[in-house]
DNA sequence: CCCTTGCCAGAAACCGGTTTCTCTGGTCTA
DNA sequence: TAGACCAGAGAAACCGGTTTCTGGCAAGGG
C-alpha cells in the first residue's frame, strides 16, 4: 500500500520537475506528449493521488460541498440526502454535512462555514430562519443552492415544488368530493412553504366560489402534537361547526389529527376526510392510509446538487454567473388513499 | 463582513510575529501574558479564524471525520446519523459523508478516502462486505470505529448491540407465549449480525429443549420482498407444517411476512405470531403493530462518534492506542406489540 | 563581576501542491 | 546566416499556517 507519495517523488521518478507533474495532472496542454506519458505511467504505477489539502491551499479550490440540513430524522430529509449522495457519487466532490439543530442558535454555524472556507459550495436544505443569513453568504460569492422552503431571497438558485399549485390540487380534490367546509391546518408562518400552501388552499376555495371560514383555519407548527391538539379542540366544538374535511399542511400534523380522531371516536374518512402534504414514509401505513401530496424528495436532492456542481465547475472562481436566476420547480402528485375516499359500503373484516 | 484575514494580518495588527500568533492560537504556554492578551484581543475584534486548509497542510491534522454509511433511507441509518450529528455539534470536528452504494464496487471508495487523506478519522456504519478492507485502513494507522454489524475484525473499536442476546430474548418471548414451532427468517450470511441473531434463536430453542427444525429456518436477504416471498412459500405448505410463530431477523422482512399474510388471509397473531428486529420507524404503525427488538440507533451514533473523537484527541498522531480493545455493547429492549400478543377475545370494531 | 542557563519571541524552513517567471533551444523569416 | 519568436520545461515564489532554529536579554551561580 503506497503511502505518502508526494508530487516531488513522482517528479524524481519520472525525471522531470514537480511543475511538470502538476501540469500533467491538471491537463495543462503545454507538456510534450513524451513527458506526459512518462509522468502518467509513473502516476498510474504508484497510484499517486495528490494531497487534497495541499491542492486546496495552493489556490485550486477543494472538492467539498457543504450541506446544511435539519436533523436527518425530519420527514423527507433522508430521501433528499439520498438523492444528493447518489449524484455526488458521480461527481468529483465530497459532501460535508452540517446538521442544524434549530433549537440552538444557528447563525454561528454559517459564520464557521464561511470563516473556515473549507467548502467551495453550499447546499441549504430547508434553511427556514437561516435564509436571511444565507443571502449574505451568497452575496459574498459562495456558490449556493437552496432546497424547498423559502422562495429564494435575492436570486439564489433554488430547487423545490410549487406549493401553491400542489395545495390547490389537494384542496380541489376535497372540493370535488363534495366537501364544502374544509379546514386547513397551517404550518408555521416562518416557513414560506406553509404560507404558500395556505395560499393554494384559499385560491382553490375562491375558485369554487367559497370564502374560507376563519374558524376553520387553524395555526399549527408542523409537529404531530399540534395536529392532535388542534383536532382535539375542533372536536370539542359543536358538531354543527365541524368541517367535513381537513387539509393539513404536512403529514405530521395529519398524523396528529388521526390520533385525535381515534381517541375521540371520530371516523376518518366517514365523519371527516383528511389530506396531508409530503407523502411521508408513514403516510401509506396509517389507519386509514393518508391521502397526501407526494413530493419528489430524492429527485430534489439530485437536481439541487447537480445545479451546484454545474455552478462550481462552470466558474471555479467565486463570481456568480447571474445569467438568469435558476429556479427549478419539480412536479408533485396527489396520492389518493383511504383517508379521503368515500369508503366502500361493506368492508370484509 | 471581514474577509480573508490571514495570520500575517493579525500579526501585523498586534505588532508581533506570525509565529507568536500561531502559538497563542494553539495555547502554547511559552507566550508572555501581555502579548497573549494583545493577540487575543485582535483575534476577537476581527473574528479571525485560521484557514483550516493551511492548518491541515502544516501538519496539524484537519478537523474532518469521514462517515461511511449505507444509503440514509436504510432502516436505522438516519437515526444513527442523527446521533452522530448531535455529538459532532459539541466537538470541533465536522463530518464528511461517504454514502456507499452497495450495488457498485465499493473498495475504491476506501482507496480514495485513504489517498486523499482528507479525514483524520473514520466512522464506518454497517460496513458489511467492506469490513476486510477496513482492517487494512486500521492497520495503516487511521483511527477507525465501527457501528453494528461485524464483530470487529482485529481490534477495531466497535459499537453495537448484543445480537445474540437480543435474538435470544425475542425467541424466548415467543417460547413463553407457548409457541413450539418457531420459524426464523435469517438475514444474509454476509452480515455478521444476521448470523448472530440466528445463533440467539438457536440458543433459545436449545435452552427450552427444542431442536430447530431445518424446514423452519428460512434464508432471507433483509429486504421486504424476501420476507413476502418466503412467507408466501411457507403458506403454500401443508397447514400442519406451518410454524405457529415467525421471528424475522429484521423488520423489513417481517413487513413482507405481514403483506403475504394479508394477501393470503392468514391472521397475525391469531394464526401465526410475528416478531421482527430493529424497531424500525414503521414497526409501530403496521397492522397489527409489530413486536420487535428495539435498537438504540441514535445512542449508537452518539457513542461511536464520541469514541472516535476521544481517539483523535488522545493521540493526534496516527498510532493506535491499543490499550484494550474498545467494544461497546448497548442494551436493546423487546417491544411487545400486537403482532405477538394473544389477542383479546373481543375486539370493538 | 563574568559566564552560563533559561525564557521568550522573531526569523526561517517546511507542509505539498499551483502558478508565475525565466531560461533554453529550435523554427521561421528576412 | 542572423535575429525574432515561440514552445516547453525547470526554478522559484506562493498559498497560510506550524514548528524548528536562533538570538537577545535577564536571572542565577561561581
Amino acid at each position: 500500500m503506497g503511502e505518502k507519495l508526494t508530487i516531488q517523488d513522482i517528479a524524481r521518478l519520472a525525471k522531470v520537475s514537480k511543475a511538470t507533474v502538476s501540469r500533467v495532472l491538471n491537463h495543462n496542454p503545454s507538456v510534450a506528449p513524451v513527458l506526459r506519458d512518462r509522468v502518467l505511467q509513473i502516476v498510474q504505477a504508484y497510484g499517486f493521488v495528490p494531497n487534497v489539502t495541499a491542492t486546496g491551499l495552493a489556490g485550486g479550490r477543494n472538492p467539498l460541498i457543504g450541506v446544511l440540513a435539519p436533523p436527518l430524522t425530519w420527514p423527507g430529509i433522508s430521501q433528499i440526502m439520498r438523492g444528493v449522495a447518489e449524484h455526488i457519487e458521480d461527481s468529483s466532490y465530497e459532501i460535508v454535512l452540517y446538521s442544524i439543530n434549530f433549537e440552538r442558535d444557528h447563525s454561528d454555524v454559517l459564520d464557521r462555514i464561511l470563516a473556515l472556507r473549507m467548502v467551495s459550495g453550499l447546499l441549504a436544505i430547508l434553511p427556514g430562519a437561516l435564509a436571511p443569513h444565507l443571502k449574505g453568504l451568497h452575496q459574498s460569492g459562495l456558490p449556493l443552492v437552496l432546497i424547498d422552503d423559502q422562495e429564494a431571497p435575492g436570486d439564489i438558485p433554488w430547487v423545490g415544488v410549487d406549493n401553491v399549485a400542489s395545495a390547490y390540487q389537494a384542496t380541489r380534490h376535497l372540493l370535488e368530493l363534495g366537501h364544502q367546509r374544509i379546514a386547513h391546518i397551517v404550518g408555521p408562518r416562518t416557513y414560506h412553504c406553509a404560507v404558500e400552501r395556505y395560499e393554494g388552499y384559499r385560491h382553490a376555495l375562491a375558485d369554487h366560489g367559497l370564502t374560507p371560514d376563519p374558524a376553520l383555519v387553524l395555526q399549527g407548527d408542523f409537529e404531530i402534537e399540534s395536529g392532535r391538539q388542534l383536532a382535539w379542540d375542533l372536536f370539542d366544538r359543536d358538531r354543527a361547526d365541524w368541517p367535513s374535511a381537513i387539509f393539513a399542511a404536512n403529514d405530521q400534523m395529519a398524523y396528529g389529527v388521526l390520533e385525535a380522531a381515534t381517541q375521540r371516536g371520530v371516523r376518518i374518512p366517514e365523519d371527516i376526510a383528511l389530506v396531508g402534504f409530503d407523502d411521508h414514509i408513514l403516510a401509506a401505513y396509517m389507519q386509514p392510509p393518508l391521502t397526501t401530496v407526494h413530493q419528489p424528495f430524492t429527485e430534489m436532492g439530485r437536481r439541487a446538487v447537480a445545479v451546484l456542481v454545474d455552478l462550481l465547475d462552470a466558474h471555479p472562481g467565486t463570481a456568480n454567473g447571474a445569467v438568469s436566476p435558476i429556479r427549478i420547480h419539480l412536479p408533485t402528485s396527489l396520492v389518493v388513499r383511504a383517508s379521503s375516499r368515500t369508503p366502500s359500503p361493506i368492508r370484509s373484516p
